[in-house]
Formats: C-alpha cells, structure tokens, sequence
DNA sequence: TTCGGTGCAAAAGATTTGCATATGT
DNA sequence: ACATATGCAAATCTTTTGCACCGAA
C-alpha cells in the first residue's frame, strides 16, 4: 500500500495526542494523498464518498484541519477564494491559468534569497510565503476566449 | 476634495456603462480611498454605515464588486480566508505579519525579472501576480505570543 | 468501560438574489 | 417616463457546532 510515510506520520500524530485512529481519517488521507494537489474540500468530499458512502461533510473538515495540524496538509486560499488544500511540501510556488484552471508547481532559489534580503531589510522574520503568477498557461495561449 | 481622479475614473465608467452616478456609490469609493489598504467588507460596510447609517450591506458589495470592473480596486485573499479589497496598483508584493496583522507592501524589480523568465520557460502568459511574504514584522519579533 | 469520533441537523458567517420602492437621466 | 439602484429580507454557500449514538483503546 502506498503512501506508508504520512499515514505513519499521522498514526504517530494521534497517538502523541491521545486521538484516535479511525478508517475515516485514513480514507480521508488515502484520498486526499492520491488526489491531485489543490483540491476543494468538496472534491474530498465527493472522492470521499465515492468509497464510503455515508461519511459526512462534517468529518472531512475536522479530518482536514488535523491532517494540517499534523503537517501533512496545507490550507490554501487562491484568488478565486475558493478554500483548497495541497500536501505539505516547503519552497515552492504557483502558475496559476485563469482560463483552465491549472495549477503547475515551480521553485526558484534565486527568489528565495530574494525574498531573504528583502525581509532582512525590513527588519522581518519570514515564517512563509506564497508566490503565483496568474495568466495563460501553455494550452491556453492561442485558444479562443 | 481629494481623489479628483478616482472620482473622474468611476465617473467616466458609470456614463460608458449607461450606469448612474449615485450618492451611495461616491461615498463609498470615498471611503474606501480613504481608508488605510487591504479593508474588509465589514470594514467598509461599518466605516460607510458612521456617514450614510442607512447603506445597506448589498450596496457596499454590489458597490466593490463595480470598482473592482472599473479598474478601481483589487479583491484579495490572504491566508486568513477573509476577502479584503485594496486599492489598484501594480507591481507590489506584502509582507504580512501573522501576530499583529499589519500588512506592509514592498517592490522589487529583482524578482520581477526573475517571474517573467520562470514564466516563459513554461509557456506561460503573466496577467497579474501576488508575492506575499508572512512571519513577524520588526515590532511582534521581540514581543511574547 | 471510557472518552474521543461520527453523522446528522441546526447554526453561523459571508455573500448573493428577489422584489417593491426610490432615484438618476 | 424609463431603466437602473437601493434596501430589506430571504436565499445560498461554506464551514462550524450541538448532541445523541458509535466505536477505538
């Protein structure tokens, strides 16, 4: 079975905090492990469901504020507003295409250091950052409206 | 008065649009220019009800929503998930402090070359991009929790 | 057996919509 | 006069909470 590393993380988080290990938090992290990144906590939901039919919407928000507790998840808040969450991974930023949708993934050091000096200069600490560009992907640049 | 331009600005979209001129939507392009950046729907709802204490909620949106097509103002959503609007300008990042809320902006042409060869190396557009650098401002980073 | 977890339904918060009335052009 | 704007209340949408019952430890 796939993915034994964060559903050892999580069995460890639970533990550590008197929680419990239940088959819906584990479905819950099986599904939003194998989704792809970015998803709303309505595709968890229906992917949810998909498997096991009568689990609620109440639980996959509880299960998702854990998994961000836990550090396996992170809440991000696009500009569209819509609420999504992507697998905890550091120093990475966003493409993001307005006309399709998708969202590509890119890293660059020489932003990094950047951003340090920056920060420096103001006399502030980062703790994170978020970094997209939004525009017309590859696919999207030709194609009509 | 202040904000001639503005005034002029939306004045000029309303009569393109066949729109009208109201006293609701000046007062509430007023304050929302007068008010410090990055203000929330409540804010303004809040700042707009001291003058006018009849507006309704439903203008103070429908109202942001026609800056927002008129070029006028930005929606925003930072981490916290709460939409703030903030004035139209481009070319600026923010340094966001996560104890006191205080929301900083900075420029760096630096980093803007760099986006414009990240972006082309994917095929992609930029229409726009927001950089936002979040940890504790010169102020919270010796204070307690 | 005990305490946390779950699912449902209801609540809460943010934003939008329907509609009768008011107002700019 | 006519078309758009407004304000209220009701409707939506997303997320949270209360509570009785369920299930892991």
């Amino acid at each position: 079975m796939s993915h034994e590393v964060e559903l050892k993380t999580l069995a460890k988080y639970l533990e550590k905090n008197h929680l419990k290990q239940t088959k819906q938090r584990e479905l819950i992290l099986q599904t939003f492990l194998e989704a792809q990144r970015h998803v709303t906590s309505e595709d968890l939901y229906q992917a949810v469901r998909a498997e096991h039919s009568n689990i609620g919407y109440t639980t996959v928000y509880r299960t998702m504020k854990l998994l961000v507790e836990a550090g396996l998840a992170t809440e991000r808040h696009f500009d569209d507003g819509i609420t999504r969450y992507e697998i905890e991974h550091e120093h990475h930023d966003h493409l993001v295409c307005i006309k399709c949708g998708k969202i590509t993934e890119f890293e660059c050091e020489m932003i990094e250091k950047t951003q340090n000096e920056i920060a420096e200069s103001h006399g502030f600490e980062i703790l994170r950052h978020r970094h997209e560009l939004y525009g017309h992907c590859a696919d999207c640049r030709g194609s009509a409206n």
